[in-house]
RNA sequence: UCCUCAGUAGCUCAGUUGGUUAGAGCGGCGGACUGUUAAUCCGUAGGUCGUAGGUUCAAGUCCUACCUGAGGAGCCA
């Protein structure tokens, strides 16, 4: 007999047949005459209600039941008496493939802290909210190849283990076979890394996008979909230390047509998680509408499927920074005095600037513009009025920087001044100016941080709730 | 890394100006009852009060250091 899905047999088309299915039992409400079993095998958010008749299968057996048992289960798919559930399982065979302790089990059929289930991060996919999340993670990141293979992207992996460290998109981790008690030396004191694995100094990639640029010189469009990693001591809920980046690189692309991309893939994204999630997204909704109700009324947030919904609907504002700064200037909380940082042309935007402009002022994702050279990376393109390069950033409410990109510079001669001056090594990245020496093209890319898209689309605020196993300073648990 | 807050039963938390035997709900276990919906009712077991020092006749409570977690900031995706 085929094992079906739970998912399969809740719409009640099968209702008259007979079916196994297979799963772990989420509770068990246990009687006399009869015990109800909510089974649940991942493939939806919904249980199967299985009807046990106590007399048929004894008390003793029955016991062995606990949450978070694993069965195999014949039975009869009948339309529920009850009123919680279309249709329900008669069972007339019950397989107990593993007991489930339940003094010893910690997921207990009640609401538990997030904080509590992260600890149990191995234990926590058993939970409906977290089948809920890894289900929506899944669809993204198909939804996001989708996307890309259907607009003829190619999808390039880049390498994970990189020698290069001049990409300045933050601390790297260090990847080394080499004795780190008693490393060879070299006159000066130094690790001689000639003596390493690769034979040089090598670490975790903070981006494939100097790579990417390499592709997508080439194929026209390419995207990176891969872990990417930062060893800075950041402690907040939107930060890792690994984390999945989505780096999509294209050839002829101007920084118009890059905006167009961005937004037109992230209100796909929102679009697919609409059509095809909306289980998921029910139950995570009303999970957070409860827990809204604790908070005052100016601090709750939108309904989530509403702002969804919102944002797939709404055009994003493109706004460039000057602008932007000029809006900062005139606004309430400048005049008052409330924000806690300055703003002046020429230094980045905070925290609560970028929220002002979202939350407050706009009320709908942003796309900044044409920032200060000083600020930004060296190989974005420089604009004519040599002051701002083709930066741009989409800003999401609640989250922030969801995206960060930029047109990149093409010139030769203009992108060799600007690494010198920002004192980036251009002898070790002579493989990446020939992209610049032998046919060079505008084009342009970003990067989005797929935990940040997560947290967009389910609603939760903390980043290390949307990947399985989070990886944080101070913590690589399992 | 900085600021703030927290750490008490398996979980979520209460614990008065320092003062006898540390409490509740949920969960577990035992029982009753029931086509139940995180069922209900009765009973019951369960604690190195984050760790290490210190102050005191007396510390869950006060002080110091450290560990861990959360919220915010910086860095960024």
């Amino acid at each position: 007999m085929k094992r079906l899905k739970i998912k399969e047999i809740i719409g009640g088309e099968l209702i008259g047949t007979q079916v196994l299915v297979k799963g772990w039992v989420r509770t068990k409400r246990g009687s006399k005459n009869v015990n109800f079993i909510a089974l649940n095998d991942g493939s939806t958010i919904h249980n199967l209600q299985v009807v046990a008749d106590v007399e048929k299968f004894g008390e003793e057996f029955l016991k062995d039941i606990n949450t978070s048992a694993s069965l195999a289960i014949i039975g009869d798919l009948v339309a529920s008496q009850g009123s919680g559930q279309a249709v329900e399982l008669n069972a007339t065979e019950i397989v107990i493939y593993g007991k489930a302790d339940p003094d010893k089990y910690p997921i207990q059929p009640k609401k538990h802290s997030l904080e509590f289930l992260r600890e149990n991060a191995h234990l926590r996919f058993r939970t409906a909210t977290f089948s809920a999340i890894f289900r929506i993670r899944h669809a993204m990141a198909f939804a996001i190849h989708n996307y890309f293979n259907s607009k003829g992207f190619i999808y390039l992996h880049t390498p994970i283990i990189t020698g290069s460290d001049a990409e300045g998109a933050g601390q790297m981790f260090r990847v080394s076979t080499l004795d780190a008690k008693n490393p060879p030396l070299l006159e000066d004191g130094s690790v001689d890394y000639s003596q390493d694995f690769f034979g040089k100094a090598t670490n975790l990639t903070v981006s494939g996008q100097l790579e990417g640029e390499l592709g997508a010189t080439a194929l026209s469009d390419i995207y990176t979909f891969g872990p990417t990693f930062r060893a800075e001591n950041s402690n907040t809920a939107r930060h890792l230390a690994e984390f999945w980046m989505i780096e999509p690189e294209m050839a002829f692309y101007e920084l118009q047509d890059n905006m167009d991309l961005a937004e037109d893939f992230l209100k796909s994204l929102i679009k697919y998680a609409l059509e095809n999630c909306m289980d998921d997204l029910d139950f995570l909704s009303k999970r957070l509408q409860e827990e809204e109700k604790n908070k005052p009324m100016d601090e709750r947030s939108m309904e989530l499927i509403e702002k969804l919904r919102f944002v797939q609907e709404n055009d994003f504002v493109r706004l460039p920074y000057t602008e932007a700064i000029n809006i900062l200037k005139d606004s309430k909380p400048y005049k008052k005095g409330k924000f806690q940082y300055p703003v002046d042309w020429g230094t980045d935007l905070q925290s609560e600037h970028e929220r002002y402009l979202v939350e407050k002022h706009f009320k709908k994702p942003v796309i900044l513009i044409n920032y200060p050279k000083e600020i930004k990376s060296f190989y974005m393109k420089q604009n004519d009025d040599g002051k701002t390069v083709s930066a741009m950033d989409v800003l999401f409410p609640g989250i922030g920087e969801i995206i960060g990109g930029s047109q990149r510079e093409e010139n030769y001669d203009k992108l060799v001044k600007r690494m010198e001056e920002m004192g980036v090594p251009v002898h070790e990245m002579d493989w990446y100016l020939d992209t610049r020496r032998f046919g060079t093209v505008p084009h342009s890319g970003f990067g989005l941080g797929f935990e940040r898209l997560m947290l967009f689309v389910t609603g939760m605020g903390n980043i290390r709730d949307v990947i399985a196993f989070p990886r944080t300073p101070k913590n690589a648990e399992f």
